[in-house]
DNA sequence: TCGTACGTTGTACATTATACAACGTACGAT
DNA sequence: ATCGTACGTTGTATAATGTACAACGTACGA
């Protein structure tokens, strides 16, 4: 319950594990019958499958046929192996070259990218990344996410500042997105439905006097998306949004 | 763990709570030790001291002196308890009236409002609304959010989009920032201790030919602020974003 | 050949929400 | 006034969770 975040583990032994560097080689003992990609493979598998709920050491453990344990062999703990997770993710996100191309186009490809990633793996949405996993992932994404930046007249702070607003914005819709996905799945309710089921009863104490906007807009919005709120119009409507207040600190000659 | 969200319970046994609804007062029987208010204002005392995660059946049940148990005769569950409080929260926001002011200022307002809210309850922030509790909390705040919106030549759908848009920014800056409250207290470090923690081992790993822009803007971007990310500033910052990229849809004569 | 380092694993523990049944209170009918 | 019963209260039980701990067995190095 409540959110998840990354950046719980140990440091020092989480940026071993993200860089893969390797400390101290065993010389004995019996073979290891996994590896670590293993792991985080079977790890984001379940996710992307079934949500972060369903990431618990037994499931994983059950998936490569081992005992639950000896998953902690590879990694410490469960908050270390979400940043493997998190930052393997991130790697293996494609980036479009958009060099030259207008800085509206080029934040949209970049917005899009996050989008697919999210679409992808909707549990990384789920995630605080405000302690990110500093891997290799994450920096590949990073740079390649400033470089659609660089060049029209931001300086530094600013295209931090720019950058963090737009992801930002990206996550916060992808949750919405995915979130209405796990509610229709686990309700077996989907969004229209679960309003419908409301809408006799709410007729019944909802006084339209006493909320004429609520009642007037809510019909509105409601017939105009299917439910009450679309999340795949809400990102296109918004990125648009998000385009046009940055648009203000954009050098556009 | 992953993410909480309301409208979880029975869509029929909620709204009941929400609204209050006595159907069929029990005549024979003890009488009741606690009611429904106390419930839920200690559950929300919970979740604002210690967060969600500290919002147990038997947490709650303890802080009322009755046993875990009783809980359920008070409410069916604790999905709809959740929404009970949530609504509850939203009842007792301050709203300001802004009529007559121009329309960065009502919008300015309603943000700030919000704001105060995740302040007070950082747990709301946590939640997915997209099956938000239709109680009367719920509906003074959206009936006072679309009247701050209403105006400015905007169709009804558009004030919809532009509201869950605003509000929906609020929502994610909030969820930031209480994030880097409880992660400053679970880990025993601050975010600035984190990131200081991690800066030797990555110096020796990141290579600044491969991730130039990486290296100078993350610079920049960390001492600007004093960590990483201040969640305090991105919200200043996207703010005037969220409002300049709304300013496209708004008749402002 | 054998000691020991180390991968593997079963068990154990403190958590969680809540189903179920036993218990006891106090009202309504007689 | 008495008693049946409706109903609030509560202890126990169950299936989950992450992970600490100790026993087990493998295979390398001397």
């Amino acid at each position: 319950m409540s959110s998840e975040r990354s950046g719980a583990g140990d440091p020092a032994r989480t940026l071993e594990l993200l860089w893969r560097e390797q400390t101290a080689v065993p010389r004995r003992g019996p073979g290891r019958g996994r590896n670590l990609d293993e792991v985080v493979a079977a790890a984001t598998a379940l996710a992307d499958r079934d949500g972060l709920r369903a990431v618990t050491m037994r499931q994983i453990a059950q998936t490569l046929n081992v005992a639950t344990m000896t998953l902690y062999t590879y990694v410490p703990g469960k908050a270390e192996l979400l940043d493997l997770m998190l930052d393997t993710a991130y790697a293996q996100m494609p980036r479009a070259v958009t060099v030259g191309q207008p800085w509206r186009l080029r934040l949209t490809a970049v917005a899009e990218e996050n989008w697919v990633l999210f679409e992808a793996h909707p549990w990384v949405a789920d995630i605080s990344t405000l302690r990110p996993p500093l891997g290799p992932g994450l920096m590949a994404k990073y740079e390649h996410e400033l470089s659609a930046l660089d060049g029209f007249g931001l300086d530094d702070v600013a295209i931090d500042d720019a950058l963090t607003y737009l992801l930002s914005f990206v996550q916060a819709s992808a949750r919405a997105a995915g979130n209405a996905r796990v509610a229709a799945r686990d309700s077996a309710m989907n969004d229209e439905q679960w309003w419908a089921a409301h809408a006799p009863l709410l007729a019944r104490v909802l006084d339209q006097r006493t909320y004429p906007l609520a009642a007037r807009v809510g019909a509105a919005a409601g017939s105009a998306h299917g439910s009450a709120h679309d999340p795949d119009y809400a990102y296109r409507f918004g990125l648009q949004r998000v385009l046009d207040g940055l648009a203000v600190l954009v050098d556009d000659r």
